[in-house]
DNA sequence: CCTAGAAAGATATGA
DNA sequence: TCATATCTTTCTAGG
């Protein structure tokens, strides 16, 4: 069985359909498909070429990698259409485009346990189809080992911390990292008084002020200073 | 360091060389380069896109991949060259090809702690001196595990803020803008009960536990997952 | 994602 | 204590 989100074009659905696979619509969280046989569970993203470069341009990628890896032991993404156009379309440079794949590969899963992406790159949209097919009629078959249980690790808490602190203004990855190793909770750092604040290394008196007018509303601040009006 | 296997082009070697890397050149057994960094190391088997479609077709693909996986955990094929011609070239049929593709993404990766394998297609040589660049030079800076810099315009508050709470696992970008909404600092959400988080538009009973105890700390939570309390 | 550069802040040093 | 120089970090812009 596929399950298939609203969003997707209906004549994929139809062209599906034709191949006798049992597809049914529906609103999905996580991926476009998903692709259910016996107790196997693969989400598939389908994106188009000039959509997988856009969303490695603006961090959706990773986002996205993140979350499937998180919540599923195995997963694909699969770009549709020829990249190297689409990266000229967009003016973006084959140097990023390396490092992005090497850094998606890379994050999302490679020394622990969680749940593997890989990402496959189609011609067309009919060859997306046939993926599907395949993918279906292979887990059919069976012919697929036994796919593994996926731990989350502690330190996904740590890291969707350190993404939350390196939200405020004046904080980036290494303060907000530092800030996490002392205030494990959102809330000791709510709790924290300036003064506790500015003893994390890193963060002086006018960034201690800053972070905590942030955190309690207090006088609308001029992110960044120099506010031109 | 990375080791290179002596079968490798001596264009290669200089090219790297002239990148700065420390290269040595020796036998290799496994793969055709190893790239050694710290406590990682990651084999890197180059192919030609001829080469690769071949390896398809008389199964020597699934050996080297069950060779890699099994002797590390985590490694690269690169596949140089565009792989629709080299189909043509061979005259290997797209269906054929897709099928083989999900055979082998399947098969490498899944059960037990064998390791994965990445596949990555560049279209040249040159891609692949970059490859090795970056892949030796996130692995120096560490940066592996890491979650990616989130790079959005903080121009104003709000904008600041919605990012922050849509990095609480189970929050989205939808969910965070509502959230502000209701909450326009993080003391308020902090100070907030589980009841009044809940009547937040989209925020159901599960998911406000689950914000209210990764605020707090509480227990620690699967992502995703199901609640026990 | 990358690069590069500007701007702001933190820190060390010496008087 | 306070200025000044230096290093680090963040942020912006453009590809």
């Amino acid at each position: 069985m596929i399950l298939m989100d609203t969003n997707e074009p209906e004549w994929i659905y139809s062209k599906l359909h034709e191949q006798g696979l049992k597809v049914i619509r529906k609103k999905l969280e996580i991926a476009d498909y998903i692709v259910k046989v016996h107790e196997y569970v693969i989400p598939v993203e389908r994106k188009t070429s000039n959509d997988y470069v856009a969303s490695i341009m603006d961090g959706r990628l990773f986002k996205q990698l993140f979350e499937l890896s998180t919540n599923y032991p195995f997963s694909y993404i699969v770009v549709v259409g020829i990249i190297s156009e689409a990266l000229m379309d967009r003016g973006f440079s084959r140097r990023a485009f390396i490092s992005s794949l090497i850094g998606s590969s890379l994050k999302r899963s490679p020394y622990g346990c969680r749940g593997q992406v890989v990402t496959i790159n189609l011609e067309t949209d009919y060859d997306f189809i046939l993926f599907l097919y395949f993918l279906h009629r292979k887990l059919m078959e069976g012919d697929v080992e036994r796919l593994p249980r996926i731990n989350v690790r502690k330190r996904d808490r740590k890291e969707a911390l350190i993404m939350m602190y390196s939200c405020i203004p004046g904080v980036g990855v290494d303060r907000a990292r530092k800030l996490v190793e002392v205030f494990d909770t959102p809330e000791k750092l709510i709790r924290a008084p300036i003064y506790q604040i500015m003893r994390v290394e890193g963060i002086g008196e006018k960034l201690a002020y800053k972070i905590y007018r942030f955190l309690h509303g207090g006088v609308e601040d001029e992110i960044g200073g120099t506010t031109t009006r």
